[in-house]
RNA sequence: GGGCGGGUGGCGGAACUGGCAGACGCGCCGGACUUAGGAUCCGGUGCCGCAAGGCAUGAGGGUUCGAGUCCCUCCCCGCCCACCA
């Protein structure tokens, strides 16, 4: 008999099993060779001070994943590292002055601290953080290996600057109003010189690249398919009468192209000086003048006023040799496109507007397909943008849109006028981070020789450890001489180190393959791990990296295929996107609102497996949840009242299976409730992940052992049994109680194995077809009663036993029944009229 | 303006290919045990109604024997993108 005690005790659980699987090493990944692989990530923390919820969850939801599938018999990966370079660390030491690298350590070992005390079933002998130089010099390797393949390239152009964090920004973190995707400061244009990624290039390969991704939620690759932004379209020139230059415009619209009554020229077009007339210079450089001092935000977001002035210039439309005015207007974008637009007033909104505006003439060139004609321009009163059939357009005439698009832009080729053009909305990647706490580029600029690669054989270029961190926006590494002051690797003389560098997300673009080999010196990751573990199988983590982390980190993968050291173009197969952790109050948890929950406190009073519960249980992976107090009990109490029922039946634990045959009456239900909850919460771990009724299956299983008292051995056997799976099927969930409670069972004949590795339980498909239904009645589509029948009764069978029910027959009284709906094993509704 | 999600009891959420709406949990109500219980166990709990019954899945229409699920019109909420030419 089991000297288990009564009361469910996490605390005393929890560390104890934590050091036996690690002794045993049973999340080593490598361990069944002979397996098939499973590699499940989640993303890495940044380490900023100690776990949060939003980590607690996403490693509780990966880690059930990968606990389900050890069990499963997979080799699974499942490592774990820190994404340790950063400005966070940085501005930190602004404040106190306290090292950042001193501070990270530090991070890292209270955040790996608290990992484990959640028990999470991560390969630790993978850990690394990317601000080691064992893990950078990789990214400096393979800066040289983009650079000779002129993936990597120095450009000088207008770059985001965040007045922030003072240092230069990619696109991507650019968000809303211009502000820093991390400090929320303003976003400033710059001209600076910066290295950049030829991210664009790949542009339509990262496009195909999603219609692959079945297994990403839709509105990430979404996200993705907008932001690359692929428009196609065509680029015509308008000539401009008595001037060797001309205006070339970007459209998607050539077929309205008839329809243009104006071109319009973003203020800062270089042409504007050229052509503006002498009489219209005034007007036209207090406009430019004036729109440089507005902030891009306010020119161009919502409500912003449209705007102009005519600069007395004209150009030729190529297709007709109309005469058109060239204007100016805030809402055109030098950097878009050509920074120049036809405009067509009947069939774009925003032409429209303007044309309106500044009265210049509507014509109407493209009519509906299947609704009533549209009047003349002036009738209109509001553009017409969807695709239909042109007219009063030449020889065009009577084509449909998409048509008349690709036989335009054709036409414009042959006559040199223009030509078709595909546009992205996705810049390159300028990378260049005027910081210090991030990988420096490996890089020398000689007199002689300009900008020389560091040979590989001299990496990694380390961070100098006497970092001045000043704040002004000027290159920290620029200020240690012993850093920048070097010799040029062709010709030996001086030469000086570029200070920038690399922007944070280079390192997590490729680290989930570096787990792969994270202690190798002599390449970033070894071929035939590749082959093994990649690509991902499941990636877990927020949303919020949809595109810049996720996009980054395809591209890259693509690079690493190019280089041979990858054998597929996609570095994950499927993606989770995790719901954030509210407070209770259903705000972002922040200390403004005084509505933090951490998980140190509520692993103290609970435990981990609680906490895990919790994470599961309130809701699907996706959705935001709000932590709850009340919840998060009601958990403690299921695992409770799990412990209880085990310790109430401990003495079913030494009955041999061999008395289950004899199981009868409600002990068979019982069994075949088992096997029922096996079959739902093993159809819960694939597909869909849907712990939450893959818990409540769980709950029922227990709810039922609770309502019987078994009296004969062979009663006993089918509790056992229930205990047993019960306890196996909790693995994934809360493994500390569940790898206690099934040594308990077990007993001594368990002590050498572990639950964690133990196979994951079969259904017996004989228990869990039910033998007998209810079958619903219905009268009219109403419910009138239920009847128990055997799963194979035939209609006749049902019908004759359902006119037997009090409530049937008397709506079915004086009735005629004109006819019978069944369904086998759901329903039959009698229809009466 | 465009795209993608959502809208189901007091709350979190269930509901397979159209087939008993509300599993499971929280909360609440009642009972048992108890010196006591905020522990535990048992029972109840969508709304109206004494009941029979009726009404209920954002609103309104439709298809169907039958709609949370399919179709149409509309409203609201969240996220992402956005004067993108």
């Amino acid at each position: 008999m089991s000297s288990m005690n009564e009361r469910y005790e996490a605390k005393s659980i929890e560390p104890r099993w934590q050091a036996r699987w690690d002794e045993a090493g049973v999340f080593r990944a490598g361990r069944r060779p002979g397996a098939e692989k499973r590699y499940v990530l989640e993303m890495f923390p940044y380490p900023s001070g100690a776990m949060h919820m939003g980590h607690a969850r996403v490693y509780t939801i990966g880690d059930a994943l990968a606990r389900y599938l050890r069990m499963q018999g997979y080799d699974v990966l499942h490592p774990m590292g820190f994404d340790a370079l950063g400005l966070p660390a940085e501005n930190a030491a602004l404040k106190d002055g306290r090292h950042p690298a001193e501070r990270t350590r530090e991070n890292i070992e209270a955040f790996r601290r608290e990992m484990k005390r959640v028990g999470f079933s991560f390969d630790w002998s993978r850990e690394f953080a990317t601000c080691d130089p064992g893990y950078y010099r990789w990214n400096q390797w393979f800066f040289l290996k983009m650079l000779e393949r002129d993936i990597v390239y120095r450009r000088t152009g207008k770059a985001n600057w965040c007045t922030g964090c003072l240092t230069v920004l990619a696109n991507e973190q650019v968000v809303e109003d211009r502000r820093c995707e991390r400090c929320g400061s303003p976003v400033v244009e710059k001209v600076i010189p910066e290295w950049a990624f030829r991210i664009t290039a790949y542009a339509d390969d990262l496009l195909a690249g999603l219609d692959g991704l079945v297994d990403w939620p839709e509105r990430v690759t979404t996200m993705q398919r907008n932001w690359i932004g692929r428009s196609e379209g065509a680029e015509v020139d308008f000539a401009l009468p008595g001037s060797p230059d001309k205006v070339r415009i970007f459209t998607t619209r050539v077929d309205t192209i008839f329809g243009c009554t104006y071109v319009v020229l973003a203020p800062e077009h270089p042409l504007v000086p050229k052509i503006t007339a002498p009489e219209r210079r005034r007007e036209v450089e207090a406009f430019v003048e004036r729109m440089k001092s507005v902030d891009a935000a306010e020119r161009t977001g919502e409500g912003a006023v449209k705007e102009g002035v005519f600069t007395g210039a004209h150009a030729l439309n190529p297709f007709n040799g109309e005469k058109l005015p060239v204007w100016i207007a805030n809402f055109v974008l030098a950097e878009y496109g050509t920074g120049a637009v036809m405009s067509v007033p009947a069939h774009d909104q925003r032409d429209f507007e303007f044309a309106r505006k500044y009265a210049i003439p509507i014509r109407v060139v493209i009519q509906p397909k299947e609704r009533s004609r549209l009047p003349a321009g002036d009738g209109l009163d509001k553009a017409f943008t969807e695709d239909g059939v042109l007219e009063d357009s030449g020889g065009f005439s009577g084509l449909a849109s998409a048509d008349a698009r690709l036989r335009m832009a054709a036409w414009a080729r042959e006559r040199g006028v223009g030509e078709p053009f595909v546009r992205y909305h996705l810049r390159d990647w300028g990378f260049s981070r005027q910081r210090y706490w991030g990988t420096p580029i490996p890089i020398v600029y000689c007199e002689a020789h300009g900008a020389v690669p560091v040979p590989e054989a001299e990496l990694p270029v380390l961070l100098p450890p006497q970092a001045i961190i000043t704040g002004t926006g000027e290159p920290p590494l620029a200020k240690v001489p012993e850093f920048v002051n070097t010799t040029c690797p062709k010709c030996g003389g001086p030469a000086k180190r570029e200070t920038e560098t690399m922007d944070t997300f280079v390192d997590s673009s490729w680290y989930y393959a570096r787990y792969l080999s994270p202690h190798d010196e002599r390449v970033p990751f070894a071929q035939d791990l590749a082959r093994r573990w990649l690509p991902v199988d499941v990636y877990v983590g927020g949303p919020e990296h949809a595109v810049m982390h996720l996009l980054y980190f395809r591209f890259w993968h693509r690079v690493m295929e190019q280089l041979g050291m990858v054998f597929e173009s996609e570095p994950c197969k499927r993606l989770v996107t995790q719901g954030i952790v509210n407070g209770p109050d259903g705000r972002k948890m922040s200390k403004r609102w005084g509505n933090v929950v951490t998980p140190g406190p509520i692993i103290d009073q609970f435990g981990a497996d609680t906490m895990r519960m919790f994470m599961l249980f309130a809701s699907p992976p996706e959705k935001d949840i709000d932590w709850s107090d009340e919840q998060v009990e009601g958990l403690f109490r299921f695992l409770s009242r799990v412990w209880r029922i085990f310790y109430a039946r401990r003495d079913t634990f030494a009955v041999p299976d061999s008395a289950l045959a004899g199981a009868a009456g409600a002990f068979l239900e019982l069994r075949r409730r088992t096997h029922r909850t096996i079959k739902k919460v093993t159809e819960g771990m694939q597909g869909e992940l849907k712990f939450n009724t893959s818990i409540a299956a769980l709950m029922e299983l227990v709810n039922d052992l609770y309502q019987l008292e078994p009296a004969s051995d062979a009663d006993r056997a089918a509790v056992r049994e229930a205990l047993l799976a019960l306890a196996t099927l909790l693995a994934p969930f809360a493994p500390h109680l569940a790898e206690e409670l099934w040594h308990e069972v077990l007993g001594p004949a368990s002590r050498e194995l572990l639950l964690a590795e133990c196979p994951w339980p079969a259904f017996d498909p004989a228990l869990v077809a039910a033998d007998s239904v209810t079958i619903a009645v219905q009268v009219n589509g109403k419910l009138r009663g239920e009847v128990q029948v055997s799963v194979a009764a035939a209609e006749n069978e049902v019908r004759a036993l359902a006119e037997r029910e009090e409530r049937v027959r008397a709506h079915l009284a004086g009735k005629t029944v004109r006819k019978v709906i069944f369904v086998p094993k759901r329903l039959i509704n009698f229809v009466v009229g």
